[in-house]
DNA sequence: GCACAGGGCCAAT
DNA sequence: ATTGGCCCTGTG
């Protein structure tokens, strides 16, 4: 099996490129080291901790020059944008500080479109779930790496999940975003939504566009163009972030999703979407931790 | 056992 | 502009 070793990384993370939200096709082998299923490939990555190696198995060097340098955003200035949003003030310099190793991955559109459609009201592994059942009934099966008994499949195509009745997708356990994922079939299918020509447009005639499919709100579109469509100006704004804005900058207070969206714009910029991202980590974490302590308390 | 919430959105007020 | 309902699952 070929492997392949990126030395004199800075700000690369694995697990925290992994675990802040933005990609479901992944599973933990231990600490250091994950599955990453995308782009039709199945590799293991390793990263010890506080290294500046990655090793990845099961692909080449010329993969990494055709595959992964784009995909993990390679040559994006992360040193800039981390110091950057750590100077606006001290609560956004430690979510920086502790999600220092985060990227923003460039994903496929469609599994962008049908991934974020899923996400809706669920929790992250209660999407991943749905996303591999999806894949194990319409995807395509990928030949496994050692010593690894789980069966992975691609995602499936908007050619595959487009045989899919209503009543199937519901036998994947996705209940009433069934009809949204034929609406985006159909509209990608038929060219009504044509994912490629979004590159070209306008972020505002972009979103309006995804907008269109069912199922497809501002939070939604938000996610497919900060992860499809590299567009950082973006703030997909949800309940985590939501409760991390206000409390940071609004001493707790309820806001609305747009005063949110408003306030985000005009502080971060063209980094909003980068902020979402170290936010969003920093966030979830501290929440899941603090539920683990109380448990453990109790036990 | 059951109430509640989870990377929201739609449709009806 | 606001609000109830929604498939399903994990958690307390």
């Amino acid at each position: 099996m070929h492997s392949v070793v990126i030395d004199h990384l800075t700000h690369f993370n694995v697990a925290q490129i992994l675990e802040s939200g933005q990609v479901f096709t992944f599973d933990k082998v231990t600490d250091c080291s994950y599955i990453l299923n995308v782009k039709q490939k199945l590799i293991k990555l390793t990263q010890q901790p506080q290294s500046s190696s990655v090793m990845l198995y099961n692909t080449t060097i010329s993969e990494l020059d055709e595959i992964w340098e784009r995909y993990f955003d390679m040559k994006t200035d992360y040193h800039h944008i981390a110091h950057t949003l750590s100077e606006k003030d001290p609560y956004m310099a430690e979510a920086v500080a502790f999600g220092k190793g985060i990227r923003i991955l460039r994903q496929d559109p469609w599994e962008m479109l049908i991934s974020f459609i899923l996400s809706q009201n669920k929790a992250i592994p209660h999407i991943k779930q749905c996303i591999y059942n999806l894949s194990e009934k319409y995807g395509t099966p990928i030949e496994s790496i050692s010593n690894e008994e789980k069966q992975y499949y691609t995602f499936p195509t908007p050619e595959q999940l487009s045989q899919a009745t209503e009543e199937e997708l519901r036998a994947c356990k996705i209940g009433f975003r069934a009809p949204y994922i034929r609406d985006a079939c159909r509209k990608v299918m038929n060219e009504e939504v044509n994912l490629n020509d979004l590159m070209i447009l306008s972020t505002e005639e972009a979103r309006q566009k995804l907008m269109t499919i069912k199922g497809v709100g501002p939070k939604i579109a938000d996610c497919i163009l900060l992860f499809a469509y590299s567009r950082s100006s973006v703030f997909p704004t949800d309940v985590w972030i939501k409760r991390i804005i206000e409390g940071f900058y609004f001493k707790g207070k309820d806001m609305k999703v747009e005063q949110i969206q408003k306030f985000a714009k005009e502080y971060y910029g063209n980094l909003a979407g980068y902020a979402q991202q170290y936010l969003f980590y920093y966030g979830r974490y501290h929440t899941l931790f603090k539920k683990s302590e109380r448990t453990r308390k109790i036990d």
